[in-house]
Parts: structure tokens; C-alpha cells; sequence
DNA sequence: AAACTATGAACAAACAGTTGACAAAAATAC
DNA sequence: GTATTTTTGTCAACTGTTTGTTCATAGTTT
């Protein structure tokens, strides 16, 4: 994991398209405003291919959240990053919240950040540790290279006994908050991409994995109704049918009662009106491959393999 | 808040439409305080624009707690910023006892909005009602008038079935969500509050009205640590004693185990640091009255009691 | 060949500005 | 207590600006 940024991130490698997917602004969009006010100038290929960096994006990403708030597009494109960050925090939050941010953001830092905030239980420090993850990462490389792994973490060092229990509580509130807000920040995208529908059959926990591919499947563009864990099947697919879901995904973390889930599973595929889109993620949604291939439901087990997949049912539903 | 204002706040820079947005005062209404009392003359672009500065901001926003307060736009809209600002401190003050400021009309319709958003399962809608209500009212009013009553309906509505479960969950879902922003905007707005540590029991289900506290407690200026629900009364102790905390607030919301709670509570008081500030919240606090006594621990059963609660014992430690 | 990219022009929807009118609420007069 | 005037938020009509999208044309990649 910890891909050290640096080499990477300075390095002119995206394609425009790749870009758009990342960012949420179309391609047309991200020409245009390199046209009208010189946003991202990026390199070219010898054959005059646009190629971004890994700071073009976070840059449009800035943007684009900037332009959420309410900004022009024409005001703020060549700001520079820090005051368009400072522009960015003043109106996420309408009581000005402080953001300090770390000197030299890698990955690495920003883990040993929060994980020291973790053991000395200082929320606010943890909160802090992960707003400058959001800032500093695009929103795949945090949630994939950065949360993930502290996710992880906390979840080993707990196991070990070097944190307790109710650390590992406290941590995974604090984590919850800010998917919270980042699924918030997320919302207004988007005028009205496809609707998608997340939850959990019975005898299911929330989970944080859960919340994580809500913030990917927003960030492409979906327009996400999350209910939750613990949900009957039949609510499932009351509501699937009256909120016109285009896709349902079902999280699967726990081993107990495979084969009643596997039924109610069947039971979706039978009733929801749209029948295709039935993705499973979680910790044991592999031991639901088989039953995937009858219903052809999708199982993935990946944030990576997540990301792709709604990416390209997304491209098919438009 | 330690940022360096300065440069940025100076500089004429945000749009009506942010400026409504932060302020909570439409765009039309700017305009019409500017034309008919010179309220605030922002500078223009080139082509015409209104461009606000950041103080600017805060004068609006403390025209419109003036406002609030009683006052009459035509009175205060050319009064300097330092008038302005006394001027509020005063009227807030005063009336700082009686919450029921808001014409009922306002809540009455976000509340309607917010109920429809429900209704129709429209997350996003439902996701904007609230982000509404708390930008035109305030913290306090937004929790006692507006939300608790919107949950108490939640429950209601459900359980006289005319709206599912599915509903149900998703709505509270949201709320949640909403919570959680509402309690990261206030997180860094003190430097470093005395330290508050909110938690239950084991065999306790997580709860809005917990959230609804934190919002209630950080408001006032505490600084919060949140452990969720169903956590061991020792290590309860042990993070309170820990982090230093100066209170402990412990939620109390099913009919179960009340004996085992009670010898818990019990042991609370005798191993934490801080012994004096246990204060018991939540549906069924009432149950531990006598105890309460026993104790020397304090049973709050609303919210607006809670505050004053909170206040007082805020006012004890600094 | 199909999919992707670049460019520049044109277009339409959303938004901001101005002015004037209107109605509900509040204040004042009677 | 009722009638009046004043205050104030909202809205409509019209003009101009901003900005995302689309199209036609042409080049590149696979």
C-alpha cells in the first residue's frame, strides 16, 4: 500500500477521459475551461494528447467542489491551489472551520497522523488527521490508499490488544463522521445521475467498508439512497421499485445465515423492476459467487473492482 | 481560529448566491437592503457583478441574528459593524432563555419539506431540507423545535404504518448524516473546551438524541469524544481518565438490564477521576432517578434542560 | 473500423442585474 | 379595536452574462 506520492503525482499520465471519470467534469467540460480562463494547462503528447498530473486533479477536484458551493467557474479557475483550498473550506462549512494543513502531505504522514491521534484519543486531532487526508488525496487515492489501510489498521491493532476496544470504537465514529460529511460534499454533484440503491440484508452491521462504496459510486456520479443495515428484502425491493433504482448493491460482512440471504437474494432478482443491477460487495460476499452466476449479480470484492464496475454500468445506464 | 485572515477577507470576492447561501438571506433580499437602505454596497466586477468581502459576510449574518433578535432592518442596516455587533450581543442575551423564536410558519415548512422528502424516499431532498433548516435557524431551534419533533414523527408515522420501515431507516439515515456535519462544523470553533466524554452501555442501541446532545454539548463549548453504544463501563473509565475528561454524559435509552446499569454507573463513580459530573441522558433516564441521587449524578431529560445543565456545569469548571 | 481526442463555433439554460409592483406583517393613527 | 400607513420580503419582466453542452471537422490510437 502507501504508494509514496512524489514521483508519481508530478508526473503528467492521465488521459483526459480518465480525468473526467476521477473528477466528475466531462472531458468537454475541462477543455473548455482550459479555453476560456487557462484552469489546468496540462502537458501534451507528442501527438497533442492532453496528459494531467496527479495535482491537476486534485486541483479540479477543488473546483469542482468550489463550483458546488456556488462559485463561477470564471471567478475562481486560476486561483491558486491554496486559495482555492481556503475558498473550498470557508464555504463547506458556513462556520469557518480551521484546517491546519501538514507540511508535506504523503500518504505515510498523513497515516502516522491519524493513527497517533487514535492512540491518544483526541478526536478532534483524528477529525483534523482526516479532513487533510480529504484535502491533500484525490478521493479514490483516500479512500483506497489511505483510509482503507487505517481501516485495516485499526481493526489488527485492536485484535492484537495494543489498542482497546473502545479506541477502536471511537476511531471508527470519527471515520464514520467524515464519510458522513465527504458523502455529503459528494451529494449535489451531479443534477440527477441514476439512482442507486445500498443496504443490508437481516442479521448484518453497518459497516464502514459500506459507507466507503457509497463515497465511490457518488463520485461517479450516482445518486445514492443508503438504508442501512439490517433491512428486510422485501423493503428492499418496495423501495428499489419506487425510487426507480437503476442498480441495488447489497453488502455482505458476515458468514451467518448464507443461505436465507441467498434466497432473499433470488427473491430481489425476481421482483425489483430493474432486475440486471445487483452488485455484492463486503468481507464474505465471495462465498455468494456461485448464486452471482445463476442471477447474474455482480460480486465485488474491492474498492478498486468496486470503482470500475459502477463506472461501467454508469457509462451504460446514460 | 488561528487562520490568517488579512489578504483573503479583504478582498471582494464572493458571489450574491454564496453570500445567500452562507448568510442564510436570499439573493433578492441583499439586493433590496442594498437599494433601500445601503445595507451593504459591495464592489462590482466588470460586468457588473456584486463581489462581497468576507466581512461583509459577517455583517449580513449579524443583520440577520439582529433580526432574529426582534430588530427591523430599516433601524440597524447602516449601523457600523461594532454597533451592530453590540446591538445583538445585547438582544441575544436577553432574550437567551425563550427558544420559541421562530414564527412557527418557518419551521412549519421546513418541516413539511422535510416530511415530504421523506414521504417520496427522496434522499437528496431530504438531504437539502435539513441543511435548509439548520441555515435558517438556529443551532438550538434547529435541534428542539425542528428535529426532535421530526424524529418524534419518524417514530410516530411508523409505527401507526403509514410509512415503512424502509423509511423509516433511510430518514434516520440522513439525519444522522446531517447530525454528523452539524457536529464537524462545530468541532475547531474552540480552541480547547474542558473535555466531554459521551458514550453508553452495553446493551444499548445508538441513538439521534445521543447526536442531538453532542451538537448541544460541543454548541456550548465543549469539546466531545463520542464512543457510541454498548461500551463496557471499564473502558468507559478508562478513556475518561485518559483523556481528562471533566464530564461524562451516559445515554440511556431501552428497559433493559437496568440493575446491571445501575452497579455500573455505580462503579463509574468510583474509579473515574472526575466523580462529579456523571450526567445520565435518553429515554429511560428517568429510571435511574433514584439512583441519580445515590450518586450525585444528574438526570436530564430533555434537551432543553440538558443545556442549561451543560451551561452551568461549563460555567463551574472554567 | 471503431473509439477516442482536439478545435472552434454556436447554442441554450441558468444566473445576475434593474426596476417596479404587490401583499403580508408591523407600526401608527384614530 | 379598527383603519391607515409604513415596512419589508417576494416576484415578475426584461436585459445582459456566464457556462455547460453539442456539432462539424479532422487527427490519433488500437
Amino acid at each position: 500500500m502507501a504508494k509514496m506520492k512524489g514521483d508519481l503525482s508530478k508526473k503528467p499520465r492521465h488521459l483526459i477521459q480518465v480525468v473526467g471519470r476521477r473528477t466528475g467534469i466531462s472531458s468537454d467540460v475541462i477543455r473548455a475551461w482550459e479555453r476560456r480562463y487557462g484552469a489546468i494547462i496540462s502537458e501534451r503528447t507528442e501527438t497533442n494528447r492532453r496528459l494531467y498530473t496527479d495535482d491537476d486533479i486534485e486541483k479540479l477536484t477543488l473546483l469542482r467542489r468550489a463550483i458546488n458551493a456556488g462559485r463561477r467557474i470564471g471567478d475562481i479557475a486560476n486561483l491558486s491551489y491554496d486559495d482555492l483550498f481556503e475558498l473550498v473550506m470557508g464555504d463547506e462549512s458556513n462556520s469557518a472551520r480551521s484546517y491546519a494543513r501538514p507540511s508535506t502531505g504523503t500518504v505515510m504522514e498523513l497515516f502516522d497522523e491519524a493513527s497517533t491521534a487514535i492512540h491518544e484519543m483526541d478526536s478532534k486531532k483524528l477529525d483534523i488527521s482526516l479532513a487533510n487526508a480529504i484535502a491533500m488525496l484525490s478521493t479514490t487515492d483516500f479512500l483506497i490508499e489511505f483510509l482503507k489501510p487505517l481501516h485495516v489498521y485499526i481493526n489488527d491493532e485492536c485484535n492484537r490488544g495494543s489498542i482497546r476496544y473502545i479506541q477502536e470504537k471511537f476511531a471508527k465514529l470519527c471515520i464514520r463522521n467524515c464519510l458522513s460529511n465527504l458523502s455529503t460534499s459528494f451529494r449535489s454533484v451531479k443534477e440527477d445521475g441514476p439512482r442507486l440503491l445500498i443496504g443490508s440484508l437481516i442479521a448484518e452491521y453497518e459497516n464502514l467498508d459500506t459507507l466507503m462504496h457509497i463515497i465511490i459510486a457518488q463520485n461517479i456520479g450516482w445518486n445514492v439512497t443508503y438504508v442501512g443495515n439490517g433491512v428486510p428484502h422485501d423493503e428492499l425491493i418496495y423501495m428499489a421499485n419506487e425510487i426507480n433504482a437503476r442498480a441495488m448493491i447489497i453488502a455482505l460482512n458476515t458468514e451467518r445465515d448464507i443461505a436465507r440471504k441467498s434466497h432473499e437474494i433470488k427473491t430481489i432478482k425476481n421482483l425489483a423492476d430493474q432486475k440486471d443491477n445487483i452488485i455484492l460487495i463486503g468481507k464474505h460476499a465471495y462465498n455468494y459467487t456461485q448464486l452471482a452466476d445463476d442471477v447474474k449479480a455482480i460480486v465485488s470484492n474491492d474498492l478498486s473492482s468496486f470503482r470500475l464496475t459502477m463506472e461501467r454500468l454508469y457509462g451504460l445506464i446514460r
